[in-house]
DNA sequence: GCCGTTTTCGGCCCGACTGTTTTCAGTCG
């Protein structure tokens, strides 16, 4: 059973003790070991085999847990779950997810209505049977309706570079307004979370009320949902639900730190406060009862009352970055300016639509060193792959370029697929006149895991690859990850001293945040490339230096930190 | 159910907003 499979069931445990009531600190037990277990970079089969090592090391994992996983690998069902599941049904938990319900007011449609599922719901609502409840009333009973109409409109997360684009036109029209003197995205788009649910937004405005009437007159506004005194929320046209919230100016960097989460980081920074009897809040760091903060000004003063390091807001996940800090290790996160190279585009000789020279003349624009054009081989022959012979021309009109070109060099690349049959598209002699070869899965994504694995595998066992590109091959919100063991796959470009590549396009973004770190485990340098196929998609590199940062990836761990001399001694070109 | 520089028992983050109440419970982030 694989750790996402084990995680599931974790969070399933959970949400169904939620749904009956338990103590909620049994319940948060599970979810934490749910949540460590997807950020785990290892295996946790691997972790039970190991005969030195044991599950209760991992963090939230104890005794009772780790007898719990050991079962769920042995037997790949969980006598708990299944006792559960005996007393609730399943359909209820989508009752949970309705906004504006939660486990008590879900349990008492249960109990007293008989409430199994989202149907039945709407149909005690419509026939206003759920005001009768105690604790419930008519608005409650609207609001209900309300939620299942949103959830119906399946609520969904939205790219990073989506979330962008709507922050800077939020932050422009906020800006106008004359009342804010400070203004800031916080919440897990400021965390660079690869998809964003929400928006949430922290501001210092002389007077509450305007800044707020100035918010909701933003022209996408289709709804205020709620609003008081220093908080408020719409919904935008799009169901895109942003929050404001106002705070004195003494207060922000404790706001900002509070806002920005993630949740779980800020539960673990409280307990800390509280150990050194310290109480933290959104408006400030607090000794015992006084009512006057000892820090929240900035960020990095909240940070240092607890003697912690201001962290870089993609490491706020309660995964390691307290470990870091205790230890002094906190690394010190790769950056834009870092990259020096681009390696992975395609040209009008393939499925691009910029011509080589001027993807040169867009990468150097860029302040790039170098960039391989990586066009793909003949088997995509729906992107007009290359056979020998055109890449060979090709490489020629490179070098023509090259000798043009000063303090720039285009590299000869190419994307070669790896075949369903395995093996790769194009012979070893012509792969082995390229500067750079990354590899890549394009056909046969729904083979088994054992036959993907063993695919890319053999890739990397090639002399002639350097990488594996887009090694998981999911697209956000579109495609999930095909069947791969990346533990087997890291281990082997580890071996065979080859690297992985992090596509930084905002839809693949692959490897993920857990596996740029588990490359690192695994000592495998990671290249941060574009798979640009315009040259005004170059810019997508912030993208996956982004998830880079999340990954806890360092300049050294980038492998296109460094000269394209360099680069070649790493994966023995030269 | 986890965890321990105060602890192997007794803690486990904290405040805003809404609706249903008439002082607070439930939900959310």
């Amino acid at each position: 059973m694989t750790n996402p499979a084990i995680a599931a069931v974790f969070a399933q445990i959970a949400d169904l003790l939620e749904f009956q009531g338990t103590n909620p600190f049994r319940i948060r037990a599970y979810r934490n070991a749910a949540r460590t277990i997807e950020d785990l970079p290892e295996s946790l089969a691997d972790i039970a085999d190991d005969e030195n090592r044991s599950l209760t090391d991992i963090e939230s994992i104890g005794k009772d847990l780790a007898a719990k996983i050991v079962e769920l690998l042995q037997s790949g069902s969980l006598s708990i779950l299944d006792d559960l599941l005996a007393e609730v049904p399943e359909s209820v938990l989508a009752i949970l997810r309705v906004p504006g319900l939660g486990p008590k007011r879900a349990a008492a449609l249960y109990n007293e209505l008989n409430v199994t599922t989202l149907d039945e719901l709407r149909r005690v609502c419509e026939s206003q049977l759920v005001r009768q409840l105690k604790g419930f009333g008519a608005k409650t009973e609207q609001a209900i309706l309300q939620g299942l109409e949103l959830a119906a409109e399946s609520q969904q997360r939205i790219l990073w570079a989506q979330a962008d684009v709507h922050v800077q036109a939020i932050l422009a029209h906020l800006y106008q307004c004359d009342t804010i003197e400070r203004l800031q995205p916080a919440g897990s788009f400021r965390r660079g979370k690869e998809t964003v649910g929400d928006l949430d937004f922290l501001a210092v405005a002389c007077d509450c009320g305007s800044a707020m009437d100035h918010f909701a007159a933003y022209a996408d506004t289709a709804k205020v949902l709620l609003r008081g005194e220093t908080k408020m929320s719409i919904r935008l046209s799009d169901g895109l639900q942003v929050d404001l919230r106002v705070v004195p100016a003494e207060s922000f960097g404790a706001a900002l730190q509070y806002f920005t989460g993630s949740k779980a980081h800020n539960i673990v920074l409280r307990g800390k406060a509280k150990a050194r009897e310290l109480k933290i809040n959104e408006y400030g760091v607090f000794r015992g009862g006084s009512e006057k903060p000892v820090a929240g000004h900035t960020e990095e003063e909240v940070y240092a009352a607890l003697d912690l390091p201001c962290f870089p807001p993609e490491l706020r996940e309660a995964r390691r970055e307290f470990d870091w800090a205790d230890s002094g290790e906190l690394p010190r996160l790769v950056e834009t300016q870092d990259i020096r190279g681009d390696l992975h585009v395609h040209s009008t000789w393939s499925d691009g639509v910029g011509t080589i020279e001027e993807i040169a003349e867009a990468a150097r624009k860029h302040g790039l060193k170098y960039v391989a054009i990586t066009d793909h081989s003949k088997r995509l022959t729906i992107a007009n792959g290359l056979d020998s012979a055109r890449l060979r021309r090709q490489w020629a009109e490179i070098d023509r370029l090259n000798r043009r070109l000063k303090g720039f060099t285009v590299l000869k690349g190419v994307e070669v697929d790896i075949l369903e049959r395995g093996g790769l598209d194009l012979d070893d002699d012509v792969l082995a006149e390229a500067d750079w070869v990354v590899a890549a899965v394009h056909y046969g994504q729904n083979q088994s895991r054992e036959q993907i694995t063993r695919r890319v595998i053999e890739a990397l066992e090639n002399p002639c690859v350097c990488a594996i590109a887009h090694p998981t091959g999911r697209k956000l919100m579109q495609r999930k990850a095909y069947e791969i063991d990346l533990d087997a796959v890291l281990a082997a470009a580890g071996k065979n001293g080859k690297m992985m590549e992090l596509n930084a396009h905002p839809i693949r973004l692959d490897l993920d945040d857990v596996g740029c770190a588990a490359a690192k485990n695994h000592g495998v340098p990671v290249v941060i490339a574009t798979d640009s196929h315009r040259v005004d998609e170059l810019g997508m590199m912030r993208y996956g230096v982004q998830q880079a940062r999340r990954g806890g990836l360092t300049a050294a761990d980038v492998a296109n930190t460094r000269s394209w001399a360099k680069m070649k001694k790493m994966i023995g070109k030269s």
